[in-house]
DNA sequence: TTAAGTGCAAAATCTTTGCAAATGT
DNA sequence: ACATTTGCAAAGATTTTGCACTTAA
């Protein structure tokens, strides 16, 4: 297992996430940043913090990667397993607290999930 | 509304979609296509199916498209209102029966959904 | 000191678009 | 006839990678 390092960038991006509470793309956590960083040294700490579990990553409908730390990130036996919802008008995507009930036919196994439920939020209604 | 012909390059996607049962990319259906025909063709003809709404599409958590038709898309309240499933062994893309049940916080309204189970499907377990 | 992190530029994917030519009805 | 469909090539967008340089511990 690798040994992380706290750096500047690394703080930014997790402090961002952290503050809007919401999925949030590459983009969108760029640009909400207050220290410059490149686009790929962002992508490389996201994906470490997705590899150390404390964010997860969602794909949304719009094929785009959106990046959540999540409460419900701790203690779960399926990744991601709580809804997530798109607003078609605000376009933020955030968590949902319901889990995902599922049922699969005979010998499927679940590993993992990537739900999304696309319509209008409270702000927005 | 739009006045659709038929093309020899229509009915061949078709028949792929059809006799796969399956979702496929659309470099999948092309490959399996008996006819030639540009990738660009194949994508303007499958987002055409999906708006008559003969065929749906899901983005996978690949961040890729995919395109079946099912039963299921006529007579539903909510389109794509079905799980899905990816396999990550034979990295299939299918249809599952259950329907998905949700429930979301006061004031959000559901009016599309995008979601994937991944794992093991019967055939590779 | 040295493994981990970063910046830059380029590559890799997947999907869409503009336009002229072809074709179904 | 003429609106729809197609092919081609190019553009767009998002994400990843190789490599040399920098930096945290």
């Amino acid at each position: 297992m690798m040994r992380r390092r706290n750096t500047a960038t690394k703080e930014a991006v997790m402090a961002v996430l952290t503050n809007s509470g919401r999925a949030m793309s590459q983009d969108a956590i760029m640009k909400q940043m207050d220290v410059d960083a490149n686009r790929a040294t962002i992508y490389r700490i996201l994906n470490r913090f997705c590899e150390d579990e404390v964010v997860h990553k969602i794909v949304a409908d719009d094929g785009k990667q959106y990046f959540a730390v999540c409460v419900k990130c701790d203690d779960v036996t399926v990744p991601r397993d709580h809804f997530h919802f798109r607003c078609t008008k605000c376009e933020t995507i955030e968590c949902l607290p319901a889990n995902v009930e599922y049922s699969v036919p005979e010998k499927y196994t679940v590993q993992q999930m990537n739900c999304i439920l696309i319509g209008i939020c409270k702000d927005c209604s």
